[in-house]
DNA sequence: TTGAAAGCGCTAACAT
DNA sequence: ATGTTAGCGCTTTCAA
């Protein structure tokens, strides 16, 4: 087996507070530290953290539970955490429930055992009662993306009312008026706030939303080539349509594509989330953008912070903005033309 | 604090060693199991993992170290391989070294120091020695999608040679002769070998293939955009192009748009990795997947089984097939038409 | 099957 | 600054 702290104190004449000393940062003897030094070399000593955790009862081990490794929001976000985190010697045990309340439960019970000190989670439900379970050990949870009524932790949110405004916005002034709206399920904190600001952008614009202009799909790529084929099929009308979020985005241009209907002349698109897609379509759609990195790096933040002493002080919700980002996927309605955007002519959709 | 088995104990009127025995498994008189799910019930009992591990020398975590978690192919791997480990008991630390040796070398030692019981790994280069400090510990080391000359661990890889000589033989099919090849830096394993099969495959058809018709991009989709644009400065004359990882993939896509080329009547493609992002591209991109599940099934599987006893058993080495999806970017060259397969007729490229 | 006791490798008093 | 000692929560002999 590997050396421990005993076998450097024998080798060095040393005792052992003088080795952990060192180990931890203290003040050692100049000459001491360097003896301290070779024998590690020489016995290729590592400390175990297996034994500090359970000694100084923190892991610096964070749990991050998500819904769905596959999903770009969930990665970029993970994949700038984890690096933050590994930097402050923080290991990050990844949990991906797939979107099941069960796997999530489980894997809640399973980070409490193995005393992660800390939870970045992003939700399946709006049932908070599962996290209580580590509020309750007195561990900080960090929410991602949603807003969980009755649960007193820290959150990191994006203004989902304005992006969709965002949207609607753009695409009013490009003269369309019959907008469709293709988000996720109505418990998922993101979806529904999505669809308030849509409806809010929309009745500001005096516009009409009936109910089948919105179709709730599954945050998925089937469900968003499911629900864009609804949409069309209840509402032919429409003359444009906002994705709200990656995976639907990819399924809405699947199921764009495969009835043929072409992009923007007859029907416009503002998507979601994950740029370089927008930019690898042809005509480059338009997309509204999540700041991923500053999501992650808020969220380690507000963690850190929680477990490096002031656990007293209220929890706080930090709202990020969302960016939209022009691309050629939303056309100008000729009938309503009133400025200068754009000049291609475009058939009644 | 949380209750620990002395609690239970004491609760109970049991000894250590029988709550112990509960824990594990083993058999327990069945009152006294009863006795001790109440109290366990009672005093909210969690198993501490950390004082298991320290006992037990066995932490059950296994570490994944990628070169980015933004890469689709990783993604998917890491995805299922969690679940599979977790369902066992395993903890997933992950570390992604954003493609960066420093940052890989840190990161065993990392998970090291934390005692993680194995690794599965995809290496940033063919420099095996980082991984060696691994393997003297007599832990295991599961090599993904990648070959280390000198490395004596298991390894999970899929028939890169045969996937590049489907494309090529595909293209072939459609009467192209001049094709292009976009593939990742030559000190990874897979790039190497997808160019190998391209060129072998090229050979074999009797094809050439100069130097400036084989781009190296860096796997990223920056990379794949440079790639296509040098492949077509410096080789006009090409047809048909092969890109061989997702994010060049959506790189060269990028690229082709922004160019004004045409898919396929001016460039045939084929892509790699990602079906959901084909289907969602017009035409419909025609691409090599990889069977990621089964990528992260096997390489589970090795590590589990050398975890349980037969450590001793000679390394090995799996190799998985790759599959050609049909979609609509592989044009059929009139000049050289000699099946049915398709009856576009084509401007010279 | 169960109980008592030792000890995994480390940190943190406390004493020097 | 350094040495001594106890003990974190568990598993695992060894006896009974």
């Amino acid at each position: 087996m590997g050396a421990t702290i005993k076998d450097i104190a024998r080798e060095t004449g040393l005792g052992l507070a003088t080795i952990s000393s060192y180990l931890n940062g203290r003040n050692v003897r100049e000459k001491n530290r360097i003896k301290i030094e070779a024998a590690i070399e020489k016995l290729h000593f590592e400390v175990n953290e297996t034994a500090r955790g359970l000694k100084t009862n923190r892991t610096r081990t964070i749990g991050i539970l998500i819904p769905e490794l596959n999903n770009v929001f969930c990665a970029e976000i993970i994949s700038e955490a984890e690096d933050i985190l590994r930097q402050k010697g923080y290991a990050t045990i990844l949990c991906d429930c797939r979107t099941d309340p069960a796997r999530e439960r489980e894997a809640i019970a399973f980070l409490l055992r193995r005393r992660a000190d800390g939870l970045m989670v992003m939700p399946t439900g709006e049932n908070g009662e599962i996290l209580k379970a580590f509020l309750r050990r007195k561990r900080p949870v960090v929410v991602l993306d949603r807003k969980i009524r009755g649960l007193d932790a820290d959150c990191v949110l994006v203004d989902n009312e304005d992006a969709a405004k965002k949207a609607v916005d753009r695409f009013r002034a490009a003269g369309h008026t019959k907008i469709g709206l293709i988000t996720g399920p109505q418990d998922i904190y993101t979806a529904a706030a999505r669809r308030r600001g849509f409806q809010a952008a929309m009745a500001d614009a005096g516009l009409e939303v009936s109910d089948s202009m919105v179709v709730c799909g599954d945050y998925t790529i089937q469900g968003g080539a499911r629900a864009m084929h609804k949409l069309r099929e209840e509402e032919p009308e429409i003359t444009a349509v906002l994705v709200a979020n990656y995976e639907m985005t990819v399924g809405a241009m699947i199921e764009i594509n495969e009835s043929g209907l072409r992009i923007p002349q007859e029907m416009s698109v503002i998507g979601f989330d994950n740029l370089e897609f927008a930019k690898a379509i042809a005509p480059r759609l338009s997309i509204i953008t999540q700041p991923t990195r500053e999501i992650a790096r808020e969220a380690v933040d507000l963690l850190l912070k929680r477990l490096s002493g002031d656990a007293g002080r209220p929890t706080q919700t930090v709202v990020l903005p969302t960016d939209y980002v022009e691309g050629k996927s939303v056309g100008v309605r000729a009938e309503e033309v009133r400025t200068g955007l754009s000049n291609r002519k475009l058939r009644r959709g």
